[in-house]
RNA sequence: GGAGAGAUCGCAUAGUGGUCUAGUGCGCUUGCUUGGAAAGCAAGUAGGUUCGAAAGGGCCUCGGGGGUUCGAAUCCCCCUCUCUCCGCCA
């Protein structure tokens, strides 16, 4: 949500956001819904006015001036009762028109369609380090190399006895999967690994109710743009359109818990920044991607996150320098696993409606022969925390609206895929990264 | 699943149709007092929105929504949440 102040002031920033981000909004409609809005407001709350002044008089009245002072007053309310369904009407177009008008991007994000416009920031791995990517030579250094026939996580997983996706798919449907053994073991030392380094960094733990009510995904910018993306669940009898407030949804991360923790709050300015760190089931219903990464467990209806989530004061370098944190903090569970990763600047058509600015970030994937995303960073500035109305006070004791950021730190299966075929040998083991083998009990996981 | 009680200005509490512009206590802020402090005294102590250059008005908010009424914290309906007891249960 942005400021409509704002909009009105700036209508051609907002247009060309909305353009750049490829929103179908249509602002001058919002700007003129505004206009009647305001207009209707003042009718009727002077004839509010008018007879909050009045029902103060009625009583010191004489019975004739009481009865013809009660006769003006019906027409009043008449006339107020008219202007309120107009006024209701107008207001129901003007919020849904509110809610998806698009933050505005920051000046490094580059403008482009889709994900083609995406931009290399940079480049790491093991063997090179960091990498410019005006390097190309070094560039084409970062990606592992096999001297053999390399196996998909697949046929890892299938070999191993790790991952098991016909037994997934016969009890949960589509996209379904089993870990098993090592793999197991191996998920839930990432995640312990992730918990630890963000708690010595000072975030906060969370474990976050992944069953959430409407306010929770609107705030985050989830709803409406992505209802399709999002399990609707319930009470069957509940269940319905009109009453979204009673219907319940599975998130597909941990960011709207995380974030509506702080709905409604008014925290004091030396409260920020507020760091939490979340750690979820997540679930996305895949629907759009019909057809896209149907083998194997990088697209999949359930999995596991570590989230990072920042509040800070409504200050953009301060957020600017949280964005570039918490890409920091990703990189290093990257790193930590030895493994060759890009950050991609996201260009305007592939970023939400409500974000300031947002990395990706791709690890290699040898099967792919591509980086695949693992990680996504983004500012929201406060797009978010208006949905969520929370503030704080600043030292001046003026009321701000904070501003939001969050980040991957590790999603599992999805990571996997990156460890169990980059750690693959010739002789079909896999090597465990060493920051996992206390987790694992091994340092190889062979037939 | 059943029965009951409740939700009021940061906290606690009063308030049962017009005197509520929501009182009182605590907390907090400022001032007076004091050598300094405590106590005491005095004043202040929410948010949103709209009009206005400003000063300052108007409107809304007593969990949320709707209704009755000239007038609702107060009466009625629906919802959400909390607490107590019973039942069931990981």
């Amino acid at each position: 949500m942005l400021d409509i102040k704002f909009i009105r002031e700036n209508p051609d920033k907002v247009k060309k956001a909305a353009q750049d981000k490829r929103v179908d909004i249509d602002i001058d409609q919002l700007l003129d819904l505004d206009q009647k809005r305001r207009s209707l407001m003042a009718e009727l709350e002077s004839l509010q006015a008018t007879k909050n002044k009045v029902s103060k008089e009625i009583p010191q009245l004489s019975a004739e001036d009481k009865k013809a002072r009660l006769l003006e007053m019906k027409e009043v309310d008449q006339k107020s009762d008219e202007l309120k369904v107009q006024l209701k009407s107008i207001d129901a177009d003007f919020g849904k028109l509110m809610a998806i008008v698009p933050n505005i991007p920051s000046p490094e994000t580059p403008v482009g369609p889709d994900s083609s416009g995406n931009i290399p920031w940079s480049y790491w791995s093991p063997k090179t380090g960091h990498v410019d990517p005006k390097d190309k030579d070094k560039v084409a250094q970062v990606p592992n190399k096999f001297d053999f026939e390399i196996k998909d996580h697949i046929a890892l997983g299938k070999a191993l006895d790790l991952i098991d996706t016909e037994a997934g798919t016969k009890t949960s449907g589509f996209r379904g999967y089993y870990l098993k053994n090592e793999a197991v073991l191996m998920q839930y030392g990432l995640i312990w690994h992730a918990l630890k380094k963000m708690q010595e960094k000072g975030f906060a733990l969370f474990t976050t109710p992944v069953l959430v009510r409407d306010f929770a995904l609107f705030g985050s910018g989830h709803f409406p743009f992505g209802k399709d993306e999002i399990y609707q669940i319930g009470n069957p009898g509940k269940l319905s359109e009109d009453n979204a407030k009673e219907n319940q949804y599975l998130a597909g991360t941990s960011e709207p818990s995380l974030l509506a923790y702080y709905s409604d709050r008014m925290l004091k300015e030396e409260d920020l920044p507020v760091k939490m760190c979340g750690v979820s089931s997540c679930f996305r219903s895949e629907i759009g991607s019909y057809g896209k990464d149907t083998k194997g467990v990088y697209r999949i209806h359930e999995f596991v996150k570590v989230e990072q989530v920042v509040l800070c004061k409504a200050d953009i370098i301060e957020s600017e320098k949280w964005l570039e944190g918490m890409r920091e903090i990703a990189e290093e569970m990257l790193q930590d696993l030895k493994l060759p990763y890009r950050v991609l600047n996201i260009c305007t058509g592939d970023m939400g409606a409500g974000k300031y600015k947002m990395y990706d970030i791709e690890t290699w994937m040898p099967s792919r022969n591509d980086f695949g995303e693992t990680h996504s960073d983004s500012n929201l500035t406060d797009w978010q925390a208006r949905r969520l109305n929370i503030r704080y006070k600043d030292h001046e004791g003026k009321n701000k609206f904070v501003y939001t950021l969050n980040n991957t730190v590790v999603a599992s299966p999805r990571i996997l895929i990156a460890i169990l075929e980059n750690y693959q040998q010739k002789d079909g083991s896999i090597i465990v990264p060493e920051i996992l083998r206390p987790y694992v009990g091994k340092d190889v996981i062979k037939k």
